[in-house]
Order: C-alpha cells, then structure tokens, then sequence
DNA sequence: TCTCAAACGTGAGCACCGCTCTTGTTTTCT
DNA sequence: AGAAAACAAGAGCGGTGCTCACGTTTGAGA
C-alpha cells in the first residue's frame, strides 16, 4: 500500500527515500506554482527539473490532480497553522504556551479538537476575543498576500476542472474553526445573542453550528459567517488585483474593515 | 485594422461573417467553459466543433489568453446589465422608463456615465436606497449561481498565469459601481457620514471616491467597499464549495447577511 | 472596371503536455 | 534464499497551443 499522509514515520530505507522524493515534488511543484498559474503546473516540467523521467512520477502522484489536492491539503494545513499561530503568539508573545493547542506537530489530516469547552468555561484569555478574531483576520490576509498562488488554490476558482475531493474538507473546516473559536468563547462567557426570526435559517444555524461551536447562538453565527465571508472577499478582491488603482495599498482599509466586523460579531468587551 | 467591440455596424459581407462567426467561437468557448473549467479550454476543440481548421481560428484571437480576455469583458458586461436591469426591474417593474439609464444596446465596451448628478439632487427613487443595494447584490448572487463559471473567471483565480490586461477594468468598474450609486444617492441627499479618523486612509478614499461617488463621504465609501466585499465572499464561498455540509443552501443566510449590510452601510429611511 | 493588397482558409509541422505500458532492476518480506 | 512488491527507464499514444508557407477570396482605390 501507499503512504498516506497520516501513516507513521517510515522505517524503511525505501519508505525514507519515498517520503523525501514525495516532499521534493511537492516542493518544486510549488516553486511552478508560485512562477506561473495552477494550469500551468506540468508533471513533466517536475520530472525534469528532479532528474527523473515523467513516468516515474506517477508512483508518487496517480494524477496531477491528485498532485494538486496534496498541495490543497498542505496549503490548508500551513494556513490553519498559521492561524494558529498568531492566536498563541498574541496570546504571549514570548513562551510558548498558549491556551490554543498549537503544538501539535504539523501532520496534515489531523484535526485539531477544541478543548472540550463544553462542562467547564473558557481558560482565561490575555486579550479580549475581539482582538483574537481580529488577529486572525490579519494574520489570513498576511498568509494570502506572502504566497497569492496558494491562496488561490484554496478560495479561488476551483482548479481547470477540479472537484475538491473529501480529503481537502476536513483541513479547510481546521481554518474555519480559527474564526469562530472567539465566538464561541464569548458564548461560554454569557454572550446575549440570540435566535433568527426565520425559523427555517435558525434551524439551520443551530445545526451547523454544533461543529463550529456549539454554544454560538445563531445570530452570532450567521455575523461570523457573514464576517468571515467579507475577510475572504476582500482578500480575494485584493489578490484579483480589484482594488488596483484607488484602494491599494489596501492595509489601512482592511484594518478599519476588521475593526467594523469585530464589532458587528459583538466580540467588544 | 480588425473589428473591435465598439465599432459601428459592419457592412460588407466579409465583416458580417467576421463578425458572426467572432460571436459564434466565443459562444462556443463559453459552452466549453461551463462543461469543464477555464484551464480546459481548448481552441482545437472549439474550431473543431465548428467545422474548422485550429490554424483558422487564430485569425480572429490571436492567443487563447486573447479570447478568455474577450470572455471576460464580455461576462463583465453582462453582469453589469444584469444588475443594471435588477435596478431597473426593481424601480418599475411594468414600463423599461428606469431612472437610471440602463435601455443603452448591449455593446460591451461602452461605459455607462452617471447622469451628471453634480448640481442637482438625485431624481426620485420609488424604493429606498437600501432596497437598491439590495436588489443589486440579490442580482449578483442570482447570477454568479446561474453560471457559475463565468462568475469565476471574473473574481476567482487569476486564470492560469493569465494577467487581466487594461481593458478589463473599465467594465469590471461598472460592476463596482452599480453598488455605489445607491450610496451616491443618500450622499446628495443629504447624509451626514463623515471622515474616517485614520488621516491617510482617509485622504486614500476620497480620492478613489472621485471615481465611484464623489459625494460618498470616506466612512460610508469604506462601508461600501467592506459590503462589497462581503457579497463577493459570500458569493465565492458559496460557488468554491465551501459552504457544504450545514450553511447550503444558503438563500436564508445571504438574505439576512444583505438586510445587515444595507443598515451598516447607513441606507436606512 | 481593373488591380492589387489585405483578409482568409488550409495543412503540415514543432514542441509540449498527461498518461499508459513494457522491460529490467532493486528492495523488502516471508 | 526465493517470491513479491516497489521502482526507474524508455517508447509511445493522443492531445494541446501556436507558427508558417501556401493558395483563394474579397473589397477598396486607381
């Protein structure tokens, strides 16, 4: 059988050589990515640049598809962690013991499990969740600028013809949750919000929001879709060169943006 | 000199066929892109399914960038009419004597001039302002849903190393400001809206409003571009698939994200 | 009306692509 | 040690964007 990405080190010479060979292609396929758009990316422009010929490729990657869902799966993996990341990094700028979980090894396809909020309240948080939420807004935003192409793998068109297989939904709920672990930490804190006057929408919020977080109250749920919404559009806006001319530089603008939404989210202390 | 959108009427027979069969490779472009992404888009296929030689095609879009270009404009254009005329619908559902003008042919390229609204107030309005946002980002959705393809080719990934060249700002600017006549309106009637505490940002938005509203007042203009921005989002999100399992469909949802974002933006009677 | 250049259609061809299959070698497991 | 699995290599198939040389058709100016 092949490796799969959550599969134990491997012991073997031959797993050992596989796994680096599979990071290599990983790799320069990103360099291509990065020089030239997804539908550019050539199997054999790899092949070549790694001294091997095409065919042999195709004992690490079935496809150039499924090359590219492995980029996805990386790319929200590294986005998540860079979420992450800022959160704990805000949380205290020098140690590294957040209250987030953030040390875990960066194995794709493990999902990161909220701290079974639901007996006890929240640990204590240094700063407000509004600053929280806002971290990770900006932090999106940095990690998009810095690799725009990787970016567009994740929130752009979907790939010449490419379905997002069922591998790709379980990293990209992981930068969801980033959003909306604020909320519901105010939730557990008491938070007033309440139901939705559609009956049909409330329903549905309550349902969805078991994953995200249980104890966000619909309202809240539907402003933090509707923020997070508005942060993947600006950012996609701004990658898809729209604001070229007039709101570029967009930093001052995104800022007051996140400022508004943490306020709509009623994340204010 | 070969035939550009905005010409006049041709009138010798070779234009003519230049002309009909221009439409008729791009149509069919269009139906591949619907049937398969952007990047499988292939001009073989499409002289092909013409009845032509691939070489031939060449003398009516001299690269394949060339005619995803041409799309581009033209799905521009026609998102512009489509909200242009939601606007309209929206203002008088029986006769096509709108305030806004929006009866010009549909030829692409052409922009729509506001009516010199710089002396005199706007003409009155049967709906609110609000209403009008409203409508425009119901239209929007209404229509990235309806082809989705096309919606991502304007605001999804850049397509393949492919770099939108100056002729697609000018109607992708009339997509924009559909969305920011309303605000116009409530500014020459009156608004109160003022600066945005952030001096560069502030004198930033005033000079982007000379374009898209000159009496948008700098908070109101942020405001609007942030709405924007979330429609779009919502909008990619929902397309990218990201909203599947627990927020689709997601008409109840958007619905209520619209009411929100017309009372942020100050549209309210 | 005639002429001539521009526009046009054709087919061969180049370099590249994703992907498959066969062959022979190397590594691992039993 | 022997069998089975994994691997690298090379040839090959059908497809792509694009170029070029070649004849034909068309339309505008002399």
């Amino acid at each position: 059988m092949w490796q799969t990405p959550g599969m134990a080190a491997p012991r073997t010479a031959r797993a050992i050589a596989r796994a680096e060979l599979t990071q290599q292609i990983k790799d320069e396929a990103l360099r291509q990515l990065g020089a030239a758009g997804a539908g550019e990316l050539s199997l054999r422009a790899i092949s070549r640049e790694l001294g091997m010929v095409s065919s042999a490729l195709y004992r690490y990657f079935a496809s150039r598809d499924e090359l590219l869902t492995a980029l996805i799966i990386d790319a929200y993996a590294d986005l998540a962690d860079a979420l992450d990341a800022a959160d704990a990094r805000f949380s205290d700028p020098e140690q590294a013991t957040p209250a987030t979980p953030v040390a875990e090894p960066p194995t794709p396809g493990a999902r990161a499990e909220p701290p079974s909020p639901a007996t006890r309240a929240e640990p204590p948080w240094p700063g407000t969740q509004a600053e929280r939420w806002a971290a990770a807004a900006v932090a999106l935003r940095n990690w998009a600028l810095a690799q725009p192409h990787r970016y567009s793998l994740l929130y752009g068109t979907p790939v010449p013809g490419y379905r997002a297989p069922m591998e790709t939904t379980v990293p990209a709920e992981r930068v969801m949750t980033a959003f909306f672990r604020p909320l519901e930490a105010v939730a557990l804190a008491g938070g007033p919000a309440g139901d939705v006057t559609d009956a049909g929408l409330n329903a549905q919020l309550r349902a969805a929001g078991t994953l995200l977080g249980p104890h966000i109250a619909p309202v809240r749920l539907a402003a933090g879709v509707a923020a997070l919404a508005q942060v993947i559009g600006f950012v996609t806006l701004e990658i898809g060169g729209h604001f070229r001319g007039g709101f570029e530089p967009a930093d001052a603008l995104y800022a007051r943006a996140v400022d508004v939404l943490t306020g709509s989210l009623g994340l204010v202390d």
